[in-house]
DNA sequence: TCGTTACTTTGGTATGTACCAATTACTTTC
DNA sequence: GAAAGTAATTGGTACATACCAAAGTAACGA
């Protein structure tokens, strides 16, 4: 812990033990509140909420004040363990919310890693998924209909991995995973109930099959206080 | 991308299509300059650079200004590639600098991880690594004196994985990773040439044997702009 | 030529003020 | 008791200003 003499500095470590210590709980006192018990300003106050929200300690919810953040998920990408399954299993209550459905053309980037041309047809799907009430995560699916003939005739509300499984005979497949920090910026950060150029977590996901053709291309975009990435594997070297 | 009024917003936008077009390359003009060519108050202009640099475009150096970020190091935790190894095959000039070895005992996040009690000796390790001269990551390797005898009789400023392999036998392991974001603070920001409070990725590691005991904890601690996590795996549903 | 000194520029910290829009709490009305 | 309207509170944006310490630069002297 560094001992630093700076005013936002101190608040910054005031703050975490009482939020660590949980002598702080629930929702944080107004920040001209906080200005008057610290005797500091209203600016120098919001640098040191500021690191604390970088540090996933605290959030902030429309403008009606700041709160300790909830536990972390623990997540692992490669898993294709659903969402309801291993939320449930880490003691949340998740949910999701269908946003939009839409036949579309592909994007450059997403054409590139499809191997498709602009001209051809995917299914998209966006959806908002949320523990305990609390949104964490937009999800982009993008489906090609070239490799998953009539995809877009499906209920895409319900599994879609048991979809792949049953229908398309998709048992065993390859994952890309890429995992980067991003800001996130309106309509998304909309959606997850933040701030336009919060901060996120994205999750880029390449699924191909076993010959290595790709047929679908999805973005994770997250909170990035709600997300722990966890990973289980073994390694020769 | 959101087309809002606000002032920050503007700002940020036209600075993000200059830097991604490349019109603006190396260092950025001086803050003052800036707010100048723009017509905004400093504050305002600091809040615009705040969510480029979270957004991993930029970063600061010390007290001499903000430059283009360079591209970001891929890097992919499962894989046993060393270091040397994955960045000279993105074309990257790698280099490690040893902080400091000890012996010392556990803290009480890697006895619990090691299953050692309090009393138990670590060898333990911190080095800084940096790709075409900036410090990207801080490493925190901890062993197991008890499972790897004599380790700190060795050079670990060498290669540990085959050290690991060729004297230790560990031919294949066992690897839990979790990657979070997180704050970087004093003394690990100064290591990464950055500042206290700066945004960071957290990439913790413990290696086990095949039959499941531990017998090494790292921590790393990235500069959030220098790194994507890539993940390539075969699943079945 | 090289190292030291003095000066200027720069980002980092901090304060105070102001206004707005959305939320929240309260009061009134039906 | 529920709905509608009103007032107060709150975070979000934005400005101007000030000072400091470190970094960078220019002048100077050995």
């Amino acid at each position: 812990m560094s001992t630093q003499s700076f005013a936002y500095a101190q608040v910054r470590e005031v703050l975490t033990k009482q939020i660590t210590e949980q002598q702080l709980t629930g929702s944080l006192p107004s920040e001209r509140e906080l200005c008057a018990t610290f005797d500091i300003a209203r600016s120098t106050l919001r640098q040191a909420l500021g690191q604390l929200e970088n540090m996933g300690l605290i959030y902030r919810k429309n403008r009606s004040g700041w709160y300790v953040c909830p536990r972390k998920l623990k997540y692992d990408p490669m898993q294709h363990a659903s969402f309801l399954q291993y939320t449930t299993a880490q003691g949340f209550q998740p949910s999701t919310e269908l946003i939009e459905q839409k036949k579309q053309k592909p994007c450059r980037e997403i054409a590139t890693a499809l191997a498709l041309d602009g001209r051809a047809s995917l299914t998209s799907i966006l959806r908002v998924r949320s523990v305990d009430g609390r949104a964490v995560v937009v999800e982009n699916l993008n489906f090609s209909n070239k490799h998953l003939p009539n995809i877009d005739k499906y209920d895409l509300s319900l599994s879609i991995s048991v979809l792949l499984k049953n229908t398309y005979q998709h048992h065993d497949v390859l994952y890309d995973i890429a995992v980067e920090s991003c800001c996130l910026f309106n309509p998304i950060a909309q959606l997850l109930d933040t701030y336009d150029g919060a901060l996120g977590l994205k999750v880029t996901r390449i699924v191909r099959d076993l010959n290595g053709v790709a047929f679908e291309f999805d973005r994770e975009y997250w909170r990035h206080d709600a997300l722990m990435i966890e990973n289980k594997a073994k390694l020769q070297f």
